[in-house]
DNA sequence: TAATTTTAAATTCCATAGAAAAAAAAGTTT
DNA sequence: AAACTTTTTTTTCTATGGAATTTAAAATTA
């Protein structure tokens, strides 16, 4: 039934695209009359699923959530998508070499369908460079500019900040959640 | 600088919709050059943030988004979104009484802006009957249909299916996977 | 009861994304 | 070299979702 049964992370990473998250819904078999003010342990306890399995399930979609939520929130201060922030890191890992818009899609986290149009906001907020390549007439040569050089430097400064996100944790704790999160995919 | 700093999970839910996951992005330092057949433990080690805690950021993130995309795949055979699944359990159990948008709105598991066209589709696939209310001429009174109730009985057999999804995990494990979750966030 | 405010639902506007087609250039075959 | 195929990028089509507006009805106030 399911069709992704590959190794972490290719069953993700080979996707053509991630995908969204709002449902929530699978497992939720008695959440229907949830008044909102209840906190999930007890809308869980007394739901029809109230086995760990069940409510990992829950869990993880609810974290996995959360910590994104969080990552568009950091990013939209610099006026970015996740997405556009990628590509730029990408672009300053070739630097000064140019990148063509096929090198952008295979080295993004998630391959989307459309980097042209990345690269065009990008372009249209002057964070990046582009020209026809000399050599391959088809490509373009896509660089980060000066500006984007220097919100990449100014993002640097701040994106430590995000480290806080998981500080309830320990360095053990840490290790033996990504044990259990890499087992459920082994 | 992080908006929602509410205790789980009304931190997630309170959010007027849950958010897209294709933003794996934020702790990928050194991931730029990444091969594709490379695990992510290699990565990792390789890259700058060899430390649990922000492998346990990707993790997080690749696993919610992992368990999503196999959400999406396993109701689409339905020809169905998670979200109009939803739809469908809220109806069902207030079958065989009528549901408001409203209503609907307000049992959603993401509260959605557009109910209204959720049930439009569901309605154009014949699962849902949808009247004027009686008793109140602005409301419209959304009823789940014989076939409707029909494909929930359907999806029923299948869903446990998805139990498989958490099976590599113990009882014991998955508990303890659960409270570092949820530490995470408290 | 008339006027105002609130509520419910649908609709409009806009932005995003995936799929597929189109366009243009390069490469290959005969 | 001409015809065909492949590659690279852009564009078109379509569907979705959020925000805000609109419309109609109900509730409240004066």
């Amino acid at each position: 039934m399911f069709l992704i049964s590959d190794p972490y992370p290719a069953c993700v990473s080979r996707e053509k695209s991630l995908v969204k998250m709002p449902w929530i819904v699978i497992f939720a078999y008695n959440l229907n009359h949830k008044p909102s003010h209840m906190r999930i342990e007890e809308e869980i306890k007394q739901s029809k699923f109230n086995n760990e399995h069940h409510k990992l399930l829950l869990n993880l979609l609810y974290t996995g959530s959360w910590l994104s939520i969080k990552q568009i929130q950091f990013f939209k201060q610099f006026d970015l998508s996740p997405q556009q922030y990628n590509i730029l890191r990408i672009l300053r890992g070739q630097h000064p070499a140019p990148a063509s818009i096929n090198l952008l899609i295979e080295r993004m986290l998630d391959k989307m369908s459309n980097a042209s149009r990345l690269v065009d906001k990008l372009h249209a907020k002057g964070f990046v460079d582009r020209k026809p390549c000399a050599s391959d007439k088809r490509q373009v040569d896509v660089v980060i500019s000066k500006k984007g050089m220097k919100l990449l430097d100014q993002i640097d400064k701040e994106i430590m900040a995000v480290d806080g996100l998981l500080s309830n944790l320990s360095k053990t704790e840490a290790k033996s959640l990504n044990e259990l999160l890499d087992k459920i995919r082994a």
